[in-house]
DNA sequence: CTGAAAGCGCTTACAG
DNA sequence: CTGAAAGCGCTTACAG
């Protein structure tokens, strides 16, 4: 360990033959600086390839950011968003050494009421910066403009709202991803095979599901590959419904061999496959590395999990406000995730 | 933003009655205290639940750490390397403003000689940490024992050295990976199918290439699958060589439908699969995102590359010796890399 | 429009 | 064994 050579705002002082707050008014385009003494200084600042010490403007300066997060509880019915929560307090325990704060607030996925009541706390809070999971589109679209009129940064995880002021989107590219599960399901297809779609949700979110599932129907067409695609909507959850319906799919045509959800609710077909005695197990595709998920990929039942690191997509939304708001480092407006391929052969290795 | 309450080693002083640098001495474990003070300012310490402002520390110290990097330089041959030199940089440039600086050392990977000759002038350097491709095991294993009696930290990357002193290796799961490459061939294979693994390469990292390979044949006695595996073995890397030594194998094995490339040279048995007019092209799957095999991926000639994140290796092993150095944020022995599965349908959102 | 000075929370000689 | 003081590179009132 050996000493630093000195430099900074000092030395572009003495240069400059002007006080050191001169200097720092114009490193930060404070106004009050004459437009002489302002080119001089940039002139010197450029020479030097000056990069301010970070370390010491915020230790001098003593502020501390907040940042706001506003993403969905875990809940019995999904631990999905353990993970993103997990990033951001990842990204949380690297900065609060530069005074980073992190605000969260929850919000039930069931519950759009639940949703704009934190929202509003979120915006009383009078936070720096602001992380959110779009969930019930109409609401988010409201709330983002409540944060664009406030000037707060906001950045979009795990879904977006297209059209939608933000600072950046943060997230799985969806069309691509059903792209790649037919692709995946080409491996097991035959001359007469049919193909199932299936989701399962309660409500919403339709705008994820459509993306997805076009990607998956176009990659059949870009191959001229016409197999039939049938598709299962199931709006009740529980699994006796679940079971039912898909019951009936199978009845009705028994050569699906590749079965797609486009959600992260693949573990309900799993668990039908599981019982319901078929001839041959059809391939099974599913999203995201829940548990319930991983434990049915470990078994064989399900083939593939396509995942997006949920937990990589908290720590980087942290990072990337923190970088925005500290370093005034320029964002991507849109950050899209890896297309990740788990089975169960990698699933050990898996960071989530 | 608002102002953060005041706090820190004043306070304790205060509290304490002694002088500042008493208190410093305590808080490094330094001479010259009497117990007696040590243990009041301790206890204080504890009281205040204390926590040391890393920021103010670096900036008042104003060391630099140093640490030394040893890794293959980019070749003709291979650009592999990028991504690691990539990531490091990325990690330089992240935390140079808390006064780390990185330092490069190039090695040639077809010249064990010159892996010696960095090493030494590492050795010379007086780094407080270091990051090492360990590509040729003896000269490795000897620089990393001088590097322990240096009592300096030493983090591997890429591939380890079993039974070595390190304090971290960060790379793949060798074995695991085979074993998923080989599920994968799975999908492709029928009753008398046959299997061919390749091996271009001119030399050594026998070691790498052996864990590959038992757990791709591992996977097949594992689940009883007895396919013929058949080895090629092509110690001259140049195209024609692995063209005529592939040719003799596929003219003696016609029914080969799938081809297991256990390093990064899968690009040239694609290249040889794209001329040779198979009647049917088997199933390619290779190592590691470097842009000759991600040209094939994109025209289909290689069906899957197996990847393991280098550019985030390399920024992992320079933020894991920094967290060490500097926090003394302990450290995980091993990090295994997630075994990550690109095709031609997610190739354009991998990150390699 | 400009500057002198105090201070952020630490570390580091130096003096006693 | 202990303390007073200068300084790391910035920011922030405040004065002019």
């Amino acid at each position: 360990m050996k000493k630093k050579e000195l430099q900074g705002v000092k030395e572009i002082a003495r240069r400059a033959n002007v006080a050191i707050a001169t200097v720092d008014r114009v490193i930060h385009n404070r106004p009050g600086v004459s437009e002489k003494t302002r080119e001089k200084i940039n002139k010197i600042i450029a020479e030097l390839n000056y990069q301010p010490n970070l370390l010491a403007s915020r230790l001098a300066s003593g502020k501390i950011i907040t940042l706001g997060v506003l993403i969905p509880s875990v809940t019995e019915e999904t631990d999905f968003w353990e993970a993103p929560l997990r990033g951001i307090q990842r990204a949380e325990n690297e900065i609060r050494q530069y005074g980073i704060k992190v605000e969260l607030f929850f919000f039930d996925l069931r519950d759009p009421g639940s949703f704009v009541a934190q929202a509003n706390r979120l915006l009383e809070a009078s936070v720096d910066g602001i992380v959110l999971a779009p969930a019930f589109i109409d609401e988010a679209r409201k709330f983002a403009t409540a944060c664009q009129q406030a000037r707060k940064p906001c950045i979009f995880i795990d879904s977006n709202l297209p059209d939608q002021p933000s600072l950046s989107y943060i997230g799985p590219p969806l069309f691509q991803s059903g792209y790649l599960a037919a692709k995946l399901c080409t491996y097991v297809l035959r001359d007469h095979s049919k193909l199932l779609v299936v989701n399962i949700a309660t409500a919403m979110d339709s705008y994820t599901y459509k993306e997805i599932e076009e990607g998956f129907r176009t990659y059949f067409t870009d191959h001229r590959q016409h197999y039939p695609i049938i598709r299962a909507d199931i709006h009740q959850t529980d699994f006796s419904s679940v079971a039912r319906q898909l019951q009936e799919q199978f009845d009705a045509n028994p050569s699906i061999d590749a079965v797609f959800v486009s959600n992260s609710r693949a573990f309900s077909v799993a668990r039908f496959l599981e019982s319901a005695g078929l001839p041959r197990k059809p391939l099974l595709i599913g999203y995201d590395f829940v548990s319930e998920n991983t434990r049915y990929l470990a078994s064989g039942l399900i083939d593939f999990l396509i995942c997006h690191q949920p937990e990589d997509q908290g720590y980087r939304s942290i990072m990337t406000l923190y970088q925005f708001l500290v370093f005034s480092t320029p964002v991507a407006k849109d950050y899209y995730m890896p297309i990740d391929i788990v089975t169960r052969e990698n699933q050990t290795f898996y960071r989530n």
